[in-house]
RNA sequence: GCGCCUGUAGCUCAGUGGAUUAGAGCGCCGGCCUCCGAAGCCGGGUGUCGGAGGUUCAAGUCCUCCCAGGCGCGCCA
């Protein structure tokens, strides 16, 4: 609809464009306007061009409906010019009939513009450290990525999701001594057990994982004797069980990075070597420094300390690069909020490798609230007071806390109350969604046994559109032709929760015309009519969206076939 | 001290990249089941869009300052 709307007007401005001697015009813009007397599509083009043309931005737009008029006689019922300058669309209702049976035929992708047109995009999110179990903001970080996915690729991107593994650096290796520690003690050894160690009761089951697999292999063996086996049996347990959960979670990824691999392969002083060469570092303090003020950041950054170790910095300076020379044109982190003061840093990294500023973005990811009754769930960091992801997706199922996690811009805070999510109330917008899917399905299944004559398949694709009149049809019609410039916007912007928004509007558009007029009827042609509109891809859809936002496939990590913890 | 995010109806939040009369859910009040699922529908809103300036023909949206809340600011990871 907004489409077809933008191919007639581009037309006419580029007949225009000559008339008014310009070279190049703004893009043109538009809304669907909430109030129907304003028309089904309207745009405020006119009156951005009068300040370039110097003209009323009502003359304007006269000139370009005529234009419009001419160009394409009798396909809009009715061009107006209002308020200030802008043009309002009415269409006529065969447009409605004409594009719903087109989607009914081609499905909702016809109607797309292909904005990817198959460019490499690259979404790292998660990325939970592998030292203990996937708290809530993880999950929220996982929905979100995933669904953002699942709308880049719909929308014609070739995506990557991926999962950087920090398996490198010093919390894992406190991870691997909290295990050692464990590990001796349930041998009888008093073993000192490490400050700020990783205390959960999944270390304990780790520890008597290893005792399964190994036995007393390692008894009396210090940690600087069998340190690199704990730590690296440790983490790729907590692995597995990462990917387990996220995977029943719905959320796959393609590739799992992992740091420590960047280190062996010598791939990180490459990195830094590449910035030298472009004249990015020098030495003072006897340290490595990366100018990263000459770029986004408000100072330069350390990349290797004193002691000749490579700080963490280091390994993502090598880790961005790494995704630029695997051949992305876009690459998007998504991140908790509490690493905001990180973007600068990286930005100036990807700067200093020639990316594009508007081809990195960061997504933050904000605090995620745990309610119960009303009431805040207490989230202490000591072990086993707070509450899992897997604890909350047991509790109230995958799709149910997928969707919820949906339903606010990514950053901004989400209360999350179990009760709602689980207690199927109207209070929940997932069940309002879901209400709609069931009151379809039902349809059709009443339609099959009442047996309204040529229900089938074939039957209801040749229905007779035309029959669909109702003011609540033409607007459950118009909504679902808003399908695709929702998803346009929710490709373009990174914004997935514009589509469990557009879910709940187009459940309302149905709920409201199911209450008004009665599908299934003595008159065979309009329920046939009527069940077709309902079957339509975008309805059916909608539920499927709600998964297809929502799952994937993809390859589990390869690396990770050890026990399992749950 | 510096930086980022947030501030919109009683509550939780949208607001299509500046535009026509600022919206939804929940809660509250009143209606709607002899027929397709009442987990629903219909009606009921006097909101200093945190405050003050500014840019613009036009600002919830852009700029500056201020206020409040959250989070960051290491040769930690």
């Amino acid at each position: 609809m907004k489409q077809d709307v933008i191919d007639i007007l581009t037309k006419a401005l580029d007949r225009l464009k000559n008339r008014w001697d310009q070279q190049s015009l703004p893009d043109i813009d538009g809304e669907f306007p909430k109030n129907n007397s304003m028309g089904d599509f309207a745009t405020s083009i006119a009156m951005k061009l009068a300040k370039l043309l110097k003209k009323g931005p009502k003359i304007i737009a006269q000139e370009i409906i005529e234009t419009v008029h001419d160009l394409s006689p009798g396909f809009f019922e009715k061009i107006e010019v209002a308020g200030p300058g802008f043009i309002n669309f009415t269409f006529p209702r065969g447009y409605f009939h004409a594009s719903l049976k087109t989607l009914l035929e081609e499905d909702h992708s016809a109607l797309m513009t292909d904005i990817g047109k198959g460019r490499k995009i690259q979404v790292e999110f998660v990325s939970a450290n592998p030292t203990g179990p996937l708290h809530i903001g993880h999950g929220r970080g996982a929905a979100v990525g995933n669904a953002l996915c699942n709308i880049l690729a719909s929308a014609g991107f070739s995506v990557q999701r991926e999962f950087y593994i920090n398996d490198a650096g010093l919390q894992v290796k406190l991870l691997g001594q909290s295990v050692h520690a464990r590990y001796q003690q349930l041998l009888g050894n008093d073993a000192p057990f490490p400050e700020n160690g990783y205390k959960g009761d999944y270390i304990e089951l780790i520890a008597k994982e290893i005792q399964k697999q190994g036995g007393d292999t390692y008894r009396n063996k210090s940690f600087e004797e069998c340190g690199e086996f704990m730590t690296s049996f440790s983490y790729k347990m907590m692995l597995t069980n990462l990917a387990k959960d996220l995977k029943d979670f719905g959320v796959i990824f393609d590739k799992w990075q992992s740091e420590k691999e960047l280190h062996t392969k010598g791939k990180v002083s490459e990195a830094l070597n590449a910035l030298k060469s472009k004249d990015l570092t020098y030495e003072k303090d006897g340290a490595l420094w990366f100018k990263s003020s000459e770029f986004e950041d408000d100072k330069d950054r350390v990349v290797k300390k004193q002691d000749g170790e490579f700080t963490y910095f280091a390994s993502d300076i090598c880790y961005h690069k790494d995704k630029l020379d695997r051949g992305f044109e876009t690459i998007i982190d998504i991140w908790g909020a509490d690493h905001h003061g990180y973007i600068p840093r990286i930005r100036s990294v990807l700067e200093a490798f020639d990316l594009p500023k508007d081809r990195f973005k960061v997504i933050l990811i904000q605090m995620v609230s745990l309610l119960r009754h009303g009431e805040p769930v207490q989230m202490s960091k000591r072990a086993g007071e707070f509450i899992t992801l897997r604890e909350v997706i047991d509790e109230v199922g995958s799709d149910i806390t997928k969707f919820i996690f949906l339903t606010r811009k990514a950053d901004s805070h989400l209360d999350f109350d179990l009760d709602i999510a689980k207690e199927q109330s109207s209070e929940n917008p997932v069940f309002y969604v879901q209400y709609a899917f069931a009151r379809i399905s039902s349809l059709f299944r009443q339609a099959g046994e009442k047996s309204v004559d040529g229900v089938e398949k074939e039957n209801i694709q040749n229905a007779d559109l035309s029959l669909l009149g109702e003011q609540e049809e033409i607007a459950l019609i118009k909504k679902l032709l808003q399908y695709p410039a929702v998803f346009e916007g929710a490709a373009l912007y990174f914004e997935p929760h514009r589509i469990t928004y557009y879910l709940q509007e187009l459940a309302g558009s149905f709920h409201s015309y199911y209450y008004k007029h009665r599908v299934i009827s003595e008159d065979t042609a309009l329920s046939l009519a009527r069940l077709s509109r309902i079957n339509n891809p975008c309805i059916v859809r909608g539920y499927l969206d709600r998964r297809c936002v929502l799952c994937n496939t993809g390859n589990i990590p390869h690396d990770t076939a050890h026990g399992s913890v749950s």
